[in-house]
DNA sequence: ATTCAGATGCAATAAAGTTGCATCATCAAC
DNA sequence: GTTGATGATGCAACTTTATTGCATCTGAAT
C-alpha cells in the first residue's frame, strides 16, 4: 500500500507513456496491502470489461522491467505482483498460506539479513533478492478444526 | 549431491514403500549437484522410456510431502527440486539465472539469517523458508557481448 | 488528412501441472 | 494356486497460468 505515490508520476519516471490501463494496473497494485496475482488484477480491473487479460499480462511485464513493480513468486503455480521496494517501501520478505493462496507482505526487519562477503565475490551478476515463508495462515489454521 | 546417503534407507525411514521408481527419482536429485525441475527429471529418467510424466510429479509430491525433497520456486515457471535440508546438507539459498534457467545451490552461509522474534509470535504456522536471488550466471554474462 | 509507432484486443497456442479412470503388481487370506 | 484388496503406475483429457501472432485502435508528427 502507498499512500505517497503518485502513480502517473512513477510511471513517467521510467520514461513511458502512462496510459490509462497502465496507470490502473499500477494502481490496484499499489492501493493494495499485498500482493496480487495477475489474475486478480485482472478481475478487479475487468468489473466494466475495460481491460482484455493479455494486456494486464504485458502491463506487468512492463513494469516489472521498468523496477516499478516486484514479481514474487509464491509456493504455488501464480506470480504475485507488489510495488518494487523504494525509499517508502523497503524491501521485505513476505508469507505465503499454502492453504488459502493469501499472499502477506511482512515487516521489513522481521529478519535482518547479513550477506557476509558472498555479494562481492559472486562471479555472474545479482539483480533481485527472495525471501518468503510458507505456511498456514491463522484464518485456515482456525477453520482447520 | 550426497554421498553419504543411502536412498532406499531414505524412503523407508519416511515409512512408504521403496519403488523402483520412487528409487530411481530420488537417485536423480540426490546425485545432482544443483536442483532441476520436474522435466529435467523426467527426462533423464525416460531415456528407455521407464517411466510416466504423471509418477514423476506424483512421486515429486510425495517425496515433497514426506520432506526428503525440497520443492524450491523460481523467477520462472517451473518448480525445481533438490534433496531437503537435513544433517548433511543444511538449509541453504538457491541462485537462478533469469536467462538460461539453472539453478545452482549458494554456500549455506553466504547469508546469515537472523529472525528475530518474529517467529515467536507469528499467529499461523510456518513450514518453510525459501531464500533465492535471481540474476545473470557468469556463463551467460560471458554470452551477452 | 495521412502516416507511423506504440498500445491494446482477440484467438490460438504453449508450458507446467493435475485429474479421472484403467491397468498392473504385490501380498495376504483362503 | 486362486482370489481379492490395496497401492503404484500409465494414459488421455483437462486446467491453470502465461505467451505469441496478428489485427485494430489511438494519438502525435508531419
Amino acid at each position: 500500500m502507498c499512500n505517497q505515490c503518485n502513480y502517473k508520476e512513477l510511471i513517467q519516471s521510467v520514461n513511458i507513456d502512462p496510459t490509462e490501463k497502465r496507470l490502473r494496473v499500477l494502481e490496484v497494485i499499489g492501493n493494495n496491502s499485498f500482493p496480487l496475482s495477475a489474475l486478480d488484477i485482472y478481475k478487479t480491473l475487468d468489473k466494466n470489461k475495460s481491460i482484455n487479460k493479455v494486456t494486464v499480462y504485458r502491463i506487468l511485464d512492463l513494469l516489472v522491467d521498468k523496477s516499478l513493480v516486484d514479481k514474487i513468486s509464491t509456493g504455488g503455480r501464480a506470480s504475485y505482483y507488489g510495488l518494487a521496494p523504494n525509499e517508502n517501501h523497503k524491501a521485505h520478505p513476505h508469507f505465503y498460506c499454502t492453504s488459502c493462496g493469501q499472499m502477506d507482505c511482512l515487516n521489513p526487519d522481521t529478519v535482518s539479513i547479513k550477506t557476509n562477503d558472498f555479494l562481492k565475490n559472486f562471479p555472474g551478476r545479482i539483480d533481485k533478492f527472495e525471501m518468503r515463508m510458507d505456511g498456514i495462515c491463522k484464518n485456515c489454521l482456525k477453520k482447520a478444526h
